[in-house]
Parts: structure tokens; sequence; C-alpha cells
DNA sequence: TATCAAGTATCGCATAGCGATAAAAGTATG
DNA sequence: CATACTTTTATCGCTATGCGATACTTGATA
């Protein structure tokens, strides 16, 4: 198959417009867009007139900056809706957390960062603001190390290669021989642990949820303040319950560990 | 402006297909796509081509079906962690649901259908099951009827020549006329209900929401049990808690009553 | 085994999409 | 207010991109 011929270079050139607005914080002009996209200023101005009208973008009268319109929003819902990982897999957060009454996450890998697709929370207060669709740097996270430790080689060298690494608290890792040693940890323990490497006063234990064919496409984690959780109970119950959540989703996503 | 030349033809058919997906129930074959999206197998295959190596697309090694892909779930959850109505309405709606105690939903018009935004649901049972992305007919539903009801006229038109409707009650609205006068007592009380119209037992007030230049982008609703609240209680107390709702998030949103 | 349908691959073609550029509009400054 | 600069809007020649028709391969079924 001749797939040169069978990518179409506008559609990419489209979605990745769409993408860079909805991880925006706030709304882009015409020439920030061309500058973040690296495409001249008159295709971008296509590819936004067309988006316009076909509703996903929105436009500002005054400012002239360009925002998600209504039917990016109707495009989102309808994907999270049906989203059959975080179906399968709210059930299991939510009965773990209500078993040990801490708070679980769910998240996925989206290049070097993790993103937060489904969130238990208990009345505990923590001390960052996290929602769905948060994003967090991965080699600092329990859920982004569990992510990162079954990637295959060549996968993970590349993202070793846009990796930088910055010191949020004294106990970050800092460098990719460092993570290294902890992600090769990972696979011998089956999970992964944040030491208050990404905020002070936050631990958290995560493990991989796998689907049919046994893929990591996810990972689970429990999160708890420092000063109530020791590391000893993390690395032992709270790390057994992270696990059986994630082999209860796995399962339930029709990965067989027989198989594997 | 040569707007034709402007418009991108296979931008326009990727978002399409995209967006069909995201509304499909199942994943669907190559072929089945061509038919709902009235193109050709080869250009298809193309679109999907480029949407799979995106990330967008995964496709199942047996049946050769397409589902969304892990790139898709990041856009998802990215624009609807982004969305300002979302965020603004959040609060509103909350404070409102505990001050009553009942259920009270977000939803915005797509097409002939709403669309669940958010839901702060209580513990009572209802017996439809509704989630974020939920699609309902507006016709037959208060938050349909209110975003309905403020449509320029030419829209309007365009919406009923589309509209097929179901019986799903005795008391389902079953005609454009009977929906026509149901649309004028919405703009002159300024609130819409549902009176068991799509579900026995089920009854729901709604009030429009506005943005800043003043026109309805969403409505707002409180739905209740039949058993529990007659329809007097329903357009007199829930339908000012409804208002006082919307025009919170409205003013919010940076609408101001005076300026229209 | 024959038939049919779905998926995969090819290729000629013309127009769709591109980028360079000009013109118009908006903003900032002295 | 004039000028300079920047952004947005609009135009157009050009070519390679995207298209659809079609052929080929694979899979399912009677």
């Amino acid at each position: 198959m001749e797939t040169t011929r069978h990518f179409i270079e506008s559609l990419s050139r489209g979605m990745n417009l769409l993408s860079t607005l909805s991880e925006s914080f706030q709304p882009l002009s015409l020439t920030e867009l061309a500058r973040q996209l690296s495409l001249s200023k008159s295709t971008v101005q296509r590819l936004t007139y067309t988006l316009l009208r076909l509703g996903y973008l929105d436009r500002d009268k005054e400012t002239k900056k360009f925002h998600l319109g209504q039917r990016a929003m109707v495009l989102g819902l309808s994907i999270v809706r049906h989203s059959d990982l975080r179906k399968v897999a709210f059930p299991h957060l939510e009965k773990t957390s209500k078993e040990i009454g801490e708070t679980v996450n769910l998240a996925i890998l989206d290049g070097t960062e993790i993103v937060y697709v489904e969130r238990i929370k208990t009345q505990q207060i923590l001390n960052i603001n996290l929602e769905v669709g948060s994003r967090l740097p991965a080699y600092c996270t329990s859920m982004g190390k569990a992510l990162l430790a079954f990637l295959p080689e060549k996968q993970l060298g590349e993202l070793f290669r846009k990796m930088t690494f910055k010191p949020y608290t004294s106990n970050t890792l800092l460098s990719k021989e460092a993570l290294k040693r902890e992600l090769e940890e990972v696979r011998r323990r089956g999970f992964a642990t944040n030491n208050e490497e990404l905020s002070n006063g936050l631990r958290s234990v995560a493990a991989p949820v796998r689907d049919a064919s046994g893929k990591v496409i996810a990972a689970v984690n429990i999160a708890v303040p420092s000063s109530r959780v020791q590391l000893k109970r993390l690395e032992t119950v709270l790390a057994r319950k992270a696990l059986e959540t994630a082999d209860r989703i796995s399962f339930t996503l029709g990965y067989r560990k027989e198989a594997s």
C-alpha cells in the first residue's frame, strides 16, 4: 500500500489545530496558532474558517481570538461518554475508594504526560487541584511511572528524548538514569510509587491496567496525604489494593493473565 | 472573500467521520462508515487511515471495525475540561441542588437533540439512565423546549423539518403545531416544563442560560418524580428556582438583562 | 466450489489546498 | 494626528493532493 498517498495532510493539520486549542488555557489568535503549528497564516486561516463553519470553533468579535465552539463540546462529551475504559473502570474505582476511604484515580499516557480520565475524590483536602482532563508530567507521578514502565523500549526511548526534568521537590527524580532504575523497580514489583516527588505532602501508589491484548493502556492510583500514610503502608496495603483494582478493571476489559 | 475556496472539504469530511463514530454505540466497519457518510469507500479508507495514524481511531484486528482511539479520548477530555460553560455552571447547579434536594441538569442543543453537559444527581431513583454526553429529543424535554423557544425563526424552521415525533407517553406532543404553541408559552413565561412527555413518572422544569451577547446557549432544569411533585408546584416554586439558577449562570457568563 | 461482500491497493486526473503576497484594519507611539 | 508596525482579511497562480473508479485479495456462506 502506498501509505504516503493515503495520508490526508489537511485533515491532520486540522486535527492538530483543534487539539492545540483544546489544550490551551486561553483563546488563541490566528497568528499565534500559525506560530504554534508552524503553518502559514493563510493555511491557518482556511483551517479555522472551516472549523468555524462547522461549529467546532468560535471567535470573539472584539479580540478576534479563537476558542472552542459548541460542536467541539458536543464531540468531547460524546467521546467521553462512549469511552469503554471509563465506563468499565468507574464501578471498580468507586468500590476501592469506598473500601479504603482514599482518593482513587485513573489516567492514560499522552506523550510525556498523564491525562486524568476519572477521579473518585474523598473529602480530604489535597494540595493540588486536579480534575478529569488534567495533565501532569509522567516521570514524577505514580500513574505516569506505571505507564512508562511497560512501554516498548523504542517508544520509551523516544519519550526519554522529549522529557525535561524539573525539581518539583527534593524527592523528584531528575535524570533519565534515575528514572530508568525506577522503572525497572516498577516492572519488578508490578506497581509504582510517588513519594512526594510532585508535591510535598502527597504520596501515591499506582498499578497498570491492561486491555484484552495485554497492553498497558491506563493506570489506577491511590493518592494519600503523607501526614497520614507512611511509605511502608503505601508499598504494602495500598499497593495491594491498587493492584487488585487494576486487575479487576483489566479482567473486565478482557485481559487474562494466563494468556500472556 | 471567496468563501468556497477557504472551506477545506477533506477536513470537514474527517470531522464528520469522527463525530459519527463518537456518537455510535458500536464500532463501525469501513463500508458502514462509507454508507453513513455518503462517501466512496476509498475516500473513507484514506480518512480512517489518517485518523488511525494520528491515534484518533483504533481498529479491531479480527472484525476490522473502527472505534475511537486514545487520542480521541485525550481530545475529548481536554475539550470537556476547558469548557467555560461547564466550569461556570457547576457551582450554581450544585447550590440549587443542595437547596431543593432534587436533580439539576445542564444541557445544550445539537440539531434536534439535547446533549447533557452536567448532572447533579440526588439519591432518588429516576427511571431513565442519563449521564454527561447523553442525548435526548428536544421536543419532549423541558431543556429542549427552553432551547428551541429562543432560536431564530429561520433556524427553528430548519429544525422543524428534521423533527420526527414519537409518542413516548400519552402526554407527548406529536405535531409541529402543538410544539409551536408550547414554545410560544415558553417564551411568554420564560421557562419550559415537561409533564410526563418523555417518560411516565418524570416531570421537569427548565430555564434558558444566556451568554454575554444575550444568545441562549444552554438550559438548566430541575427533574423530579411525578409522584412527589405536582405540576402546580413545578410551575411555581421549582420554576422560580430554575430561573434563578439560569440567571446566576447567565450573569457569570457576562449576560446583562438591561443590555438586551 | 462458486458467489458475494468487505477490505486492500492502484492510478490517472483535475481541482482542492497551498503559500506568497497585497490590501485593509487595528494598535501603539510620539 | 501622522507614522510605523502588526494582525487580519482577501486574492490568485500553481501543483501536488485528494478523489473516485476500479482492480485485486480476502473472508464468509451456501
